[in-house]
DNA sequence: TGGAATCTGATTGTCAGATAAACTAATGTC
DNA sequence: GACATTAGTTTATCTGACAATCAGATTCCA
């Protein structure tokens, strides 16, 4: 008779991270807000203290809760950056298919343009300020240079868009692509300034179909240095 | 004089965790490996194996490292959805307008459409499958079940693309269209599911282009329920 | 009165030690 | 040899305690 037990249970920390993430979506608090004392949860929750801290260290490393020792928990100012910054180093990065990303890069950044193109004819400061970033990357002496402006360029693309959600999903993404972005021979820097620009010059230009197929095709470029 | 103190001291569970990286990175760790235990651990920095723990769990969270009850701990397989998970806690996403949010879901499953008619060429169970789904949903009687189907087709079609980090991402935007999937009028199920119908039988031709156009006006109909 | 130094209470940070629960591997039985 | 039992290891959780830190109230002095 069997016991199947069905699933392990869950963890007791576990259960007090959803409970405290539950409160945050419920309460619909925003970042700043406090949230109750470690020992009120702990009370509330009907658990010890330690399960609550264990449950609160977790979500501060992402970003979903602060602490300040002598004042108390509140709820966050989410930063994918802090999170990347834990991940980048992971080997396990190094398994995701680097096709596959490449595919899925294609479709958001392409995707966006239509956005873009329509943003751009009501905002022109949209341009300017591609342009200003392409022109800083005509100036980048070191590869790690070139690859953060590389990398800032398409995230200022995706954010002319509009669109913060996909921006945020990129933001993981990046972390993600990094990794290969160390096989950029230096013949490939120019190119892929001279592609950039033509993309924001179709952009302006209202020539959406244009920056899609040179979008594309640079994009796709990274396929061969796989 | 002054004190200046600097940083704040760094608090020992952070300069923990930032040892079990080292470890990770210095031994060129894969996942999977196994960590010392942590009573090793506490002992070896010279710190508590509460401290130890509060790192750990933290990590774990990530993903970068794994526990296992009676087992130990181990170097954790990280992947994007893990990353996603925690992502739907994202201010951009919480903030985000509706109207944006389906012109995400647009680009993200218009842009698929290539590649799952791709695949399908090749595999005709692609098809039978969401075939099945669709078939299903016609037999949902109630409102919430219905909804439940649709969000399974949709997923399921993204599936079909092999892309798996997209996946990921519009399973954490699934939990946001749920929000306002409870406008939906009863008239619009049949319609909903004619259109679904339309869409996999033009990718099973290979007409991507109608697929595109059928599956950009289906989704673009939440925008009138706002 | 005004401002600076100090005190106080609240809250998180860290520790030690103990017990429960889950798993592995060895052991023993038939 | 197959299977049940046992023992040992390791994480999971709890209790209780004390230190460190901070915000605000209080006191003190010019």
């Amino acid at each position: 008779m069997s016991t199947l037990k069905a699933l392990p249970r869950k963890k007791i920390r576990d259960q007090a991270a959803e409970q405290i993430k539950e409160i945050i979506t419920s309460e619909q608090l925003s970042p700043g807000d406090r949230l109750p004392n470690e020992s009120e949860l702990a009370e509330s929750f009907g658990i010890s203290r330690l399960s609550v801290r264990e449950a609160t260290k977790a979500l501060e490393y992402l970003g979903i809760v602060e602490t300040k020792t002598g004042v108390g928990l509140s709820v966050g100012h989410i930063d994918l950056e802090r999170v990347t910054e834990h991940l980048g180093f992971h080997p396990a990065l190094h398994r995701a298919d680097p096709l596959q990303l490449i595919d899925t890069r294609i479709i958001i950044e392409t995707g966006i343009l239509p956005h873009v193109a329509t943003r751009m004819k009501h905002d022109r400061s949209l341009y300017d300020t591609l342009n200003a970033m392409n022109a800083e990357l005509r100036q980048a002496r070191s590869l790690s240079r070139w690859m953060e402006l590389d990398i800032a360029f398409h995230r200022e693309l995706i954010s002319a868009s509009g669109l913060s959600a996909l921006m945020a999903f990129t933001d993981v993404l990046a972390v993600f692509f990094r990794r290969f972005g160390e096989s950029v021979r230096k013949a490939e820097w120019s190119g892929g300034i001279e592609s950039h620009q033509r993309v924001i010059d179709a952009l302006k230009a209202g020539r959406v179909e244009d920056a899609d197929r040179e979008l594309r095709t640079h994009i796709e470029n990274h396929k061969e240095r796989i």
